[in-house]
DNA sequence: GATAGGGTACTCGGATACCTTTTGTCCGAGTGTGCGAGG
DNA sequence: CCTCGCACACTCGGACAAAAGGTATCCGAGTACCCTATC
């Protein structure tokens, strides 16, 4: 999986508590990652319209919608796409032994088995929103660390 | 995902009918695919211990143990590996904010909820068998194939 | 003093190189088989 | 005719290149703000 996904939701969590839009350069400075990068995984997420850009001074990114309403699959399909991870090749169409087309219809019994599997992974992250994932951050270093967070991201300097 | 997973899942499940080792150029030939890089993976499976290797004449390669107790998961990570495609680079423990070694003990709220999925996915893939595979086969493209592609194995010529 | 215009500085977005992982290939090490020579 | 030894052919296993995708970067397009000049 790209590693960009992680830096993706981190970027939406710290989003959560933003009340005006975000530059690139300021979240990458809040993460220490590399700015550059990290704007490739923010369009990404604008692509996916999960947020919105703002040009021109005081611009930025900020999220379209409530954090309860963005789920940790959407981030993970927007940055890593949305086809599984496994791609038959239709292997038993090859071969002496080959399958006739017709005999093809339905996806073979490892594809089924695959795509089920990728299912469940998707159901599963579907299931934890970003205002969850806030609210964790919260009772893991704090409550006072995303106030915190805010003020510093509509300060000026780092 | 590593597209050698789909032959070594083929190849298992070609396995489950042969009586004797069957050389990795045969299974090559029987999917038409790459032999050399099909070998590649099967030495993959028999480090994992799911194939034994028979070197010589008359060589070749056969399940270690019941096609029952070979599960999907087995033969994913033998090729992909154990490890979760997501790796945490521990980002809250950088930037301005960074949260201090003891409060990272646990996981942070991102990576368990990749780890969670990650677990869901390999449980799925843990639920069917190599057996299962199998039956399905002769259910799909009929009952007759499995056994005459058994014999083919067995057979000198392609 | 209010307003319109222009310049400036800051922002995003896509096009462009680099590098690690995956894919694909080759050759050497090891082993069982079959043949031939000897008893 | 039986047995022992040897050479062979076939097998796997790890080491070695090429290609693709992920990683990282730069520069151009666009926009809002602020300063200035004018009414």
């Amino acid at each position: 999986m790209s590693g960009g996904v992680e830096w993706a939701l981190h970027c939406c969590v710290v989003l959560t508590g933003a009340t005006e839009p975000v530059p690139a350069a300021r979240l990458a400075a809040f993460h220490d990652v590399s700015p550059t990068y990290l704007a490739k995984q923010l369009q990404a997420l604008s692509r996916a319209g999960l947020v919105r850009s703002a040009q021109g001074q005081a611009g930025g990114y900020q999220l379209t919608r409530d954090p309860q309403a963005i789920t940790v699959l959407d981030v993970v399909e927007a940055v890593d796409g949305r086809q599984s991870a496994f791609v038959c090749t239709e292997i038993r169409q090859r071969g002496p032994f080959a399958a006739t087309p017709e005999q093809c219809r339905v996806p073979c019994g490892i594809a089924s088995v695959m795509y089920d599997a990728d299912r469940a992974w998707r159901d599963s992250l579907r299931a934890t929103t970003i205002a969850d994932l806030a609210g964790r951050v919260g009772r893991d270093v704090g409550p006072e660390t995303l106030p915190r967070a805010r003020e510093w991201m509509a300060g000026r300097s780092g």
